[in-house]
DNA sequence: TATGAATGAGTTTTCATTCAT
DNA sequence: AATGAATGAAAACTCATTCAT
């Protein structure tokens, strides 16, 4: 291996570094309270280097931002890859993936969920908004992808499926989120049994055999 | 009227100017671009003028987002007030009412959703979340009750009445989240129409007489 | 007693009570951390009362400042009016008045210490300084009358009574100063030992009689 | 020598330039009418590179009273170094170094006494009070150590040593402050004349050697 | 490439003093 | 005389970003 190719692979191990740092820190100390100077003394570089690897601080949170929604994506991919899922229990089964991408990566979780927020604090920069936006998208429509076959094998009802698909994002969205908040947890209930309390009641309305079953109760959809 | 009277209704008028001064500042900028300085000058004070009515930035913002969720809780109620409504058309009613919200008093809804993010942060020095938290969870309750009320008329299937509570506000607020984020529109949805669809979804698993009205399909239950 | 004489009363009155709580909280906070705000509040009168009878903040701390001399000089005068005292224990009563003072009028005590250290800071007016000034000065010629009378008496040696005077003072308001620092009692000594003390290494060297009574050692000369 | 050290170098002087200022304008105007932005205007460096050398205020204040400190002990320390002298002689020369210490470095002096009057209000917040009060202490051992040695060797009279010192501190500190005030040079006597008096008249209760001399007064014991 | 010292605009907050009522 | 709301200058401190080495 070539000293060229060696350094480049240095290069991408110091923005990992620095990126792990960020993470960390962006997650324990919000995006206001968390310093390029507490970053980079993490990451144990010195702040100069951050600027070799990002623009702005602003750019270090964009990518983590990316990184977090592709990590979530392929999360979702894997839990629906098993042959043979039904729609429903596909469904579930993101849903159940966005429950632990909460749980098991909260600071990435907490990254996606700010930016929401603030585009217009952050003062994105319309090019990376753009990509940002496609990103999300490109999520939604593995959902929508789900309801549409669905359809076409007829286990769920038609209905516009891009709707459909924002309805349900945005159920599951609320729910984690609201558990995020701790208004949840506190009155008693898990974020659990509420994702499993939400689709049981939404699947009823997009269940097209629902008719069928309801003759033989044993089959379960929800996980 | 005596000099006095006079003079504390000038102070709550000039109480009142600031905070409009706030409300706009902070939902064009952002809480952290809000300076006091833009603040006052909007209001057209001095910035020793604000520290006499706030102690700080954060009590003003506390104050906007316990009036914002007080003015919801006023559309709420309202719109739940007709009698003769049944439990399904109420939630219904009150999802609108929230859609109302977003719509005519954004810059409320933007400081209550930036509230949820940041609680934690604002917490710290601050007496004030108790009485926050408990407005928001009086809130909550009005959604309980309407619940509680259909499931002992009947019309609703027995259910844990608190947890569909957050179930069906998480599906609300990730709606209107989601609409906030202009993810929506863009795709040529409007939210008006996706909350009618995650009503209808969500209320085919809490209806009660479903069957019954299967047979008579004539009745709408959703606006 | 007419109106205008009553009236008169009054805002002797109104003065002194704005003087005393002036005087508790410049003792307990500091001249910088003190606000007239909080005197005001003290004093239960409102923040412009207080600019109808001080110049500024200044004013009354000078004002308190001459009143504290003032109590101070009665205490020594008070101490030494017994009629038949030596020189010798007319210095050590006015020393001790000058513990007491401390002790029993720390708040005055204070003041006086900080205008000392601070009469730049302050931006004193050349008049008023001079004033006290001339108060100082009083006071130490009540202590320059002491040693002179011991003097003619042939109770003291001959010596140069202002430097002898400078010297006595110096001595107590350093001793006094360094309680009052808490550097000494910490390690044990407390400030009445030291004061003795130091009274009677002091007037060993001004005893004029010192070789009489090294004979008939009963007299006592330190209470 | 390679960058780093030269770096360091750099910072040191950087740091003194900046300390340098501070003392100036410390002293002319006081702790509290002097500014970060006096400080650093004076020193020609910017407002951010003053927090790079000091965290605050009082910080840097803290430190130039250590330097006063550890300058003042140098020079009493270097003053009782001669072999040979006896402890009446030893003691002068403190005194005397104490006054050098004040004409010379005024600066260091005026922050010294300041410090004496406001330690409860700067403490509060900092870690360094314990430190300074541990080198004040280790000043004054230097004068008890000499009281010791000189009742040790039969010199002085037998007496508490703790309370001698603090009496002889008390007295020089008394003495030096009263010319710091101005109101002894006003009455025409100088502070050095003052101390030769003030030494003269205490030692005379110290010396344990007295009615030896005062055979041979010949000797001269006080510079 | 890497460093880290230097920058300085920007922010919140305080408080002595004024002045209309 | 008395009030107290209003003022606004001033001050300590932060931190993203730059740039000489």
């Amino acid at each position: 291996m070539g000293t060229r190719a060696r350094s480049l692979e240095d290069k991408e191990q110091r923005k990992r570094l620095i990126l792990d740092a960020g993470k960390e820190i962006f997650f324990t100390r919000g995006y206001r309270d968390t310093t390029i100077e507490k970053i980079t003394e993490r990451a144990g570089v010195s702040t100069g280097t951050f600027y070799l690897y990002f623009k702005s601080k602003q750019e270090i949170y964009m990518t983590l931002y990316a990184d977090g929604i592709e990590l979530f994506r392929g999360m979702a991919e894997e839990a629906i890859s098993w042959p043979g899922m039904s729609a429903l229990s596909r469904l579930s089964a993101i849903a159940h993936a966005y429950y632990r991408f909460y749980k098991n990566h909260t600071e990435y979780f907490e990254i996606l969920a700010f930016i929401h927020m603030h585009q217009a604090e952050l003062k994105v920069k319309s090019d990376m908004s753009a990509l940002l936006d496609e990103k999300a998208i490109e999520l939604l429509k593995i959902i929508e992808n789900v309801i549409r076959e669905g359809i076409a094998s007829g286990e769920l009802v038609p209905m516009d499926t891009w709707k459909a698909t924002n309805v349900l994002w945005g159920l599951m969205d609320g729910l984690v989120m609201l558990a995020a908040r701790e208004n949840v947890m506190v009155m008693g209930v898990t974020l659990e049994d509420l994702i499993k309390q939400a689709l049981q009641m939404m699947f009823y309305g997009m269940d097209g055999r629902r008719e069928a079953r309801e003759e033989d109760p044993d089959e379960e959809i929800v996980q």
